[in-house]
DNA sequence: TATGCAAATGATAATCATTTTCAAAAAGGG
DNA sequence: CCCTTTTTGAAAATGATTATCATTTGCATA
């Protein structure tokens, strides 16, 4: 009765595609890359596919730049760089300290850092509450 | 012959909204905000008026939350907890070492983290070759 | 205070990334 | 092979944001 998550060649495909880039690529990114193979492949299987790994959780998304959202084939937390011009991610592991980030992401880049932003996520303080209310 | 800048009622009340509350708002809120005192407020004006601010440097984009740009209107870059769930962001000042990060804030927000992303915004390596191409 | 012109606005249409719809095709267990 | 469920392609729908354009407003100047 329950949901049985079936194989395709197209699922797989665009799997691996993200799973085997650094670019930190958009759904229309991943949908340029397979056409040629599967010329009959559709963007919205690209987008259909891209939401149900990431709440399966096995890739993440890194918010929306220039209007596209943009997915990570990892799952793990870290660091990137984002070009304001261009667009590109950057990959940025085993930074430790926020004092000396600036300085040193430039380094690492060799760009100008304009600025950055450190985001959590989670589930705040009133809706765990709720969660309860409802639980209880 | 150059743009002059001017003042309108409606256009220093979008300011003074977003930099009187600590919602981290949206346009349709600021709008929804603002239209009883102004009821002919077009939400085009909302949005022209904080994408002018955000070019001017006087505010700043957290990005696209749910599907809406969300604002804020301290320019400083500081750290931000987003509720996955209800989309609230919550302002965290004076942290400053990312190992103990989770759990400090995880305190301080009452909450559960699921995750953290930290960006940093500037202009790539390639992209400032480019520039330098065009200017020589 | 009246005048002229650039900037700002409201209403609405246009954009454009993403989602939904739905009928047809493929997966995979029996 | 069947049968049932999932997946897909094509196209329409959605929804936030942006552009258009005629009108109004701000404000410098006469």
């Amino acid at each position: 009765m329950e949901q049985t998550r079936k194989h395709s060649k197209k699922r797989d495909a665009i799997l691996r595609c993200i799973q085997s880039t650094t670019v930190h690529p958009s759904a229309e990114w991943v949908y340029s890359q397979l056409k040629p193979q599967f010329p009959d492949l559709s963007l919205a299987t690209v987008y259909r596919n891209l939401t149900l790994f990431k709440q399966e959780g096995i890739i993440q998304s890194l918010g929306v730049v220039n209007g596209l959202e943009r997915f990570d084939g990892t799952t793990d937390p870290h660091v990137h760089f984002i070009c304001s011009q261009c667009g590109a991610i950057i990959d940025l592991p085993h930074i430790s300290v926020l004092e000396d980030l600036e300085s040193t992401v430039s380094q690492k880049v060799n760009g100008t850092i304009a600025g950055y932003s450190l985001c959590f996520e989670g589930t705040c303080k009133q809706c765990l509450q709720k969660q309860e209310d409802i639980t209880a």
